[in-house]
DNA sequence: CCGGCGGCTGAGCAGTTGCTTAGGGCGTCC
DNA sequence: GGACGCCCTAAGCAACTGCTCAGCCGCCGG
């Protein structure tokens, strides 16, 4: 029953490793699954405690509520997703290569983890008040990163954005939402679609005429 | 308290306005409301049928389950959404003015429409088995629309896209997402977003060297 | 060997869920 | 004018919800 809990969170990702206890970690990835496929409001903590193969009432020895586990996958999800975008955005090269990386590896990240991403997305509105603000403050950092690059390409002329503050949204948006429509079992890999994406976002920005 | 209801449902739009007799017309403007706001299993049947101002018990009358009401409001709101993308998609016009225009009408369809385009594209998974098949059928037909006029433009070389299917994939995916973060209290309106979206497209497939 | 403590369970509580049933008001047709 | 059919309600059922609580198990320091 241990090996039966185990396999059926093995969908689920590496991101939570540092979570401990044991039993704390397993919970939260059972939560991300059951999240992922049947929303907050219809995963019962029965469905998460024997997913991570306890009974109900373990749960909340590791966790106040129900909320609180769905607030902490949505932060370290939050916080994984913007450390990778702020990594690709931060390194050298031209501002095409920074922008082109930068919407590779998040769009990459969002279809390997899309099970987390999908609940990170999806279930923001579950959260409390307190939970929800700190969450929006995480997701304006990497809207904020993504407008840099934009911006910086802008104005040194190497990229031709008549509205920046639009085309970012768009550019968030079209990453964001490959985390509803990914499947594993589809034909592009994560890394394929990166490159396609970074290609289409690249076309979007580019001069129309061949100035530069 | 007839007032009442009607009030809270006025945010609702006018695709249903087909539906008869009256009470299951308002029945169906609650669920959206409720659907959109809080989900379609956080929302309580109580909850429907006290927006259209009515007790629990009629709404059975006017339908067999919850779960109809959603089957309901998804397959108007695709046979809506799938008209209006293959009305401009058929026009007249070249290539790109077609994909302008599909782009330009279908994300101020998802904009305008963002309460029950919401309840649509996110909460499939709650449809039963056989009205789940019925409304996947209605977004392949989306699908191919869409496809259908980037085929054309590539072979025509009016457009240059390396990959077809994945950039309609990519293109669907932009313009539906728009549901997802749209607020009327934003600063654009639904138009400037389709305007926007439409002119972001054109330049993901124009060709690169003006060779045409 | 023992005492305590962190991790866990079985049983269960109060409240809520989707849905049913018995029956009431009211216009409409013979 | 009476029987019918439509639309609706009050009351309630069985099942399930998030969460609690008293107590059990095994490990660890003395």
């Amino acid at each position: 029953m241990a090996s039966e809990a185990e396999r059926r969170v093995a969908t689920a990702d590496e991101s939570f490793e540092g979570v401990s206890p044991d039993a704390a970690r397993r919970l939260l990835l059972g939560a991300v699954d059951a999240f992922a496929e049947r929303g907050f409001h219809a995963t019962t903590t029965r469905d998460i405690a024997s997913r991570a193969g306890m009974s109900p009432a373990a749960l909340y020895i590791h966790y106040k509520t129900k909320e609180e586990l769905l607030f902490q996958i949505s932060r370290v999800g939050h916080e994984r997703s913007v450390a990778v975008l702020a990594e690709a955005a931060d390194g050298d090269g031209s501002d095409a290569e920074r922008l082109a990386r930068a919407v590779r590896l998040f769009v990459r990240w969002h279809a390997e983890h899309h099970t987390t991403a999908r609940v990170v997305q999806y279930e923001l509105a579950a959260l409390g008040a307190e939970h929800y603000e700190e969450i929006v403050g995480l997701r304006r950092r990497s809207e904020e990163i993504l407008r840099g690059v934009l911006e910086s390409g802008h104005a040194a002329g190497e990229f031709e954005v008549a509205d920046v503050r639009g085309t970012t949204l768009a550019v968030m948006s079209l990453c964001i939402d490959v985390a509803r429509w990914y499947s594993p079992h589809g034909r592009r890999s994560p890394d394929e679609i990166g490159t396609l994406y970074a290609d289409l976002v690249l076309r979007m920005v580019a001069p129309r005429a061949a100035a530069g």
